[in-house]
RNA sequence: GGCCCCUUGGUCAAGCGGCUAAGACGACGCCCUCUCACGGCGUAAUCAUGGGUUCGAUUCCCGUAGGGGUCACCA
């Protein structure tokens, strides 16, 4: 077989080599051990947690080592491509703190744009790299062209590969079929590929693969050492019929090309690797170093690990944003899973950025691990009470907006006393942790605000409405908002003696009988007719900002309800 | 089914031949306290299993089981 031939017949319109292309994309000069990363979902639809995950890891490796992050769009799937899903993408990274050296970008008009000199950075624009490549492979023999009719294609696009590929019942006779299939489409003519040409047939190009799918070669994998994998055996597609490549020969071409030296994706990418390993070697680049991350898991029905999926609470990242939760907190939370001992480390550096954490791969779980809401929540509620009250109403606003607009304009219309119900209990180094989401602000800040207040909590039963009532009426005649704390309680404490309840918690402790109650059932009266509630937070701050004519018309109210 | 990966408390995990097997989240209890938070202290709870190797295995090797992944002109 003339393989030149062969490849002119293929490819009569590539004119430029393998070497043209490597001039055009000159290695990078960069200092010793600086890592060139890449972030590169495919638009299908929205990002997802196991997407930002992994996508941390590559910004941490790049940055930490001086090296750098792109950005690289995989839209070599054309029907299942979602129009706008790229520029969602990048938005929704940029909210996580992604920020890409180079790669696909926004343009100021709303498109996807390259920014740096090895673009492009779409794959559905880079067909003539591959096609130069390709006619390489193809003239040394290691790559071979299958036709189809179009009617066969027609076919092949109608069905639903995902579900066939699931459903297939995996017997050794169907795998010895498949594979003898596989080793009659090598076989075949220069005259007939002439002929399928002349008659405008469409054709994919496979691979001619080496391995007898029994030797195994050894590969290095950063979190999972060495792993002994089988050769390739598979004459795996490289072009698609509409001449765009499969993911396997873009990966190839591009890591290489763009000068990745680490590349890190999903462990479900681990069984491909020998095709990545046939591709590396045919081609004559040099490998990059792989990192296959553990998948971010849900416990099913039957108590099982399973991938999150598409309807699973908390893999889409709008899920998050809905829910109220901060990208930083969802940052924090990916760090705690990412390397261990990074809660220690924020003990230590509670201001620091998690950028300055020292990440380690090395640090990295091999296995996958459950998605924890409760610790999401621990974290969350750290992270917002390092916040001040003007960054939390900075962030609560906007979030309020979008998703509670009437609260947002509760909020926006008296922005002072909003933040001044945010500073109760924050700073300092207890602060108080209400707040793990945005969702947490409304029933927290409600009692505040006379369009949300109402009494919820009755009163402690043990007490008749008339001694309730006798309290917060004593509670009013003595109110001085201009107090300071503790006249203002040792009022209250006065007022608990006055009708025989303990202002002593520790003398009522020692002898509860001797008292009508103690001064913590005197404060709860007063605390229920002024916020509505059994709990709140400090209530002399609570009435500070309340403000004077409230709390009065409020105990008021209460006094009339009781009566 | 073939191939590959994984296996320490409920969860995340430290450990890298000898430890009473860290720590965090969660649970529970106590303390602090005018409630709720916060904070402090404490309790319960883990090496999947069988065989080796070894003076000694959570740690090394082999098998088994369980779980996950993958076997497309998808990524």
């Amino acid at each position: 077989m003339d393989y030149n031939k062969l490849a002119e017949l293929l490819f009569p319109n590539v004119t430029d080599t393998c070497e043209d292309i490597e001039n055009k994309y000159p290695p990078r000069n960069l200092p010793e051990g600086a890592k060139v990363t890449r972030f590169a979902p495919s638009p299908t639809g929205f990002i997802h947690l196991g997407g930002i995950y992994g996508a941390m890891i590559d910004e941490r490796l790049a940055h930490q080592s001086g090296g750098i992050f792109y950005l690289r769009i995989e839209d070599t799937d054309a029907k299942r491509e979602v129009p706008g899903a790229a520029v969602e993408l990048i938005k929704t990274l940029a909210e996580y703190g992604m920020e890409f050296d180079e790669g696909a970008a926004i343009s100021p008009d709303g498109e996807i744009c390259d920014k740096g000199i090895y673009g492009p950075f779409k794959q559905s624009e880079r067909a003539h790299i591959y096609h130069v490549y390709a006619k390489k492979l193809v003239s040394e023999g290691k790559a071979y062209p299958v036709f189809t009719t179009q009617e066969e294609l027609d076919e092949l696009n109608a069905t639903d590969k995902k579900a066939e590929v699931k459903s297939k019942v995996w017997t050794e006779e169907a795998a010895n079929a498949q594979r003898e299939e596989m080793l009659k489409q090598r076989e075949f003519t220069i005259d007939e590929v002439e002929a399928h040409l002349k008659a405008g047939d469409p054709f994919v190009l496979r691979i001619l693969s080496e391995g007898d799918g029994e030797k195994k070669t050894k590969v290095g994998d950063l979190v999972r050492g060495a792993l002994e994998l089988p050769e390739n055996d598979e004459d795996f597609v490289l072009l698609k019929s509409d001449g765009i490549p499969t993911y396997h020969f873009a990966h190839a071409i591009d890591d290489h090309l763009m000068g990745t030296t680490h590349v890190i994706r999903g462990e479900e990418w681990l069984p491909s690797l020998p095709k990545h390993l046939q591709l590396f070697k045919y081609l004559g680049f040099k490998m990059p170093k792989y990192l296959h991350t553990a998948q971010i898991m849900k416990l099913d029905e039957n108590g099982n690990k399973k991938k999150l999926s598409k309807r699973d609470m908390g893999l889409d990242m709008k899920d998050y944003k809905r829910g109220g939760y901060l990208p930083e907190c969802v940052c924090e939370y990916i760090m705690t899973i990412l390397n261990s001992n990074y809660d220690e480390w924020r003990m230590q550096n509670p201001e620091k950025s998690y950028k300055e954490f020292p990440f380690s791969f090395k640090k990295m779980s091999n296995s996958g691990c459950l998605l924890d809401f409760a610790k999401l929540t621990d974290v969350s509620k750290n992270v917002i009470s390092r916040l001040t009250a003007d960054e939390v109403y900075a962030k609560l606003l906007p979030w309020a907006e979008e998703y509670d607009p009437e609260f947002a304009a509760v909020l926006s219309a008296d922005k002072e006393k909003a933040i001044r119900i945010l500073s109760i209990g924050r700073g300092g180094k207890k602060p108080r942790k209400d707040l793990a989401t945005f969702a947490d602000a409304k029933p927290y800040m409600s009692l505040f605000y006379n369009e949300y207040f109402a009494v919820i909590d009755a009163y402690p039963e043990k007490f008749d409405n008339q001694t309730v009532r006798s309290a917060i009426e004593g509670f009013l005649q003595t109110f001085d908002f201009s107090d300071d704390m503790n006249t203002w309680f040792d009022k209250i404490k006065a007022l608990a003696d006055s009708m025989g309840f303990a202002s002593d918690m520790k003398a009522y402790k020692a002898q509860p009988d001797s008292f009508k109650g103690n001064v913590a059932d005197i404060s709860s009266f007063i605390r229920v007719a002024v916020t509505g509630k059994l709990s709140s937070p400090d209530m002399y701050e609570v009435m500070q900002v309340l403000g004077k004519d409230t709390v009065v018309a409020r105990i008021n109210s209460e006094i009339a309800r009781l009566s």
